[in-house]
DNA sequence: GCTTGACCTATGGGTTACCCAATGGTTTTA
DNA sequence: TAAAACCATTGGGTAACCCATAGGTCAAGC
């Protein structure tokens, strides 16, 4: 019953692109057979399942990597609950300073977009090449504020 | 007067890595002299007030290539003005939508964590790997709120 | 039986803004 | 003069996929 299903079959069922679950077979998260015969993948309602649980920990922010640790937990027969609870009460002042960070840039976008509203679109010369961003301050570098 | 800078030089006083100049001239914002002899890479005071541009432009989140854009547009002698404009107006609704993201996905971990306060840590069997998982909603697929 | 189209495989490259290691030449310093 | 410090280039890594290519497989229709 659903047993043996192809790539593109468990793709469609767990509703992601053919790609992302080669991509997790890649990565470790599911284990399909393979066909004797044509070297196909087969994959298991279980794998269904997997994939199910693979996308609510998506979805609540985990990485792939992390669920690899987390499946590889639970196939092991040890609990990976205590794990998951560390890794997510971890990220989440990592997002929320992700979400700071992110305020900030677009306070400074909205700022930007403000003031130049009265500034003329300047010719470069030797000196200038933009007076709409030299007129921003520097400071700091913006390592943690640059990802995308 | 501040001419021909080495990278590291040139590094220390935009308060960037040397890697980081290198990065930019690999990817054609700095365009050095080289050493006739040995073949060292020699930066201006111009290439300095360029990097101190590149720094305030990423600050205002525009990308390493969108930067390599204007200041091409500024080397012809067009003002890149209203590029900067354009290119700023559209991407600040994307860091909206991305702040929205992230704080939707904050609110799911700080929904599950408090959930999971009273739920005990269970061990996997045939059908549950984890329930703190599991006890969660997966509906649709979370591509956009995947990226960090 | 054979072609056609849809699917499968594996490999490798692209995305972003860098960082790091290895190898080998150069410059500076003790 | 020899070690330490710096330079160059090359190639690989990061996260989570997406896409192109080349070649094998399968189901259906003629």
């Amino acid at each position: 019953m659903l047993n043996d299903l192809k790539v593109s079959e468990l793709a469609k069922r767990g509703n992601v692109t053919a790609e992302t679950v080669r991509h997790y077979t890649r990565e470790g998260l599911l284990s399909p057979k393979r066909h004797p015969d044509n070297g196909y993948q087969l994959f298991s309602a279980t794998d269904l399942e997997r994939l199910h649980f693979i996308q609510r920990a998506r979805k609540l922010g985990f990485s792939v990597a992390e669920i690899r640790d987390i499946l590889a937990h639970a196939d092991q027969g040890d609990s990976p609950c205590p794990l998951v609870r560390d890794l997510l009460a971890h990220r989440l002042p990592q997002i929320r300073a992700r979400i700071a960070e992110l305020e900030a840039l677009a306070l400074r976008m909205e700022q930007a977009l403000e003031s130049w509203q009265a500034m003329p679109d300047g010719t470069p010369d030797g000196h200038s090449l933009c007076r709409l961003i030299e007129s921003f301050p520097e400071e700091a570098p913006c390592s943690a504020t640059s990802r995308r």
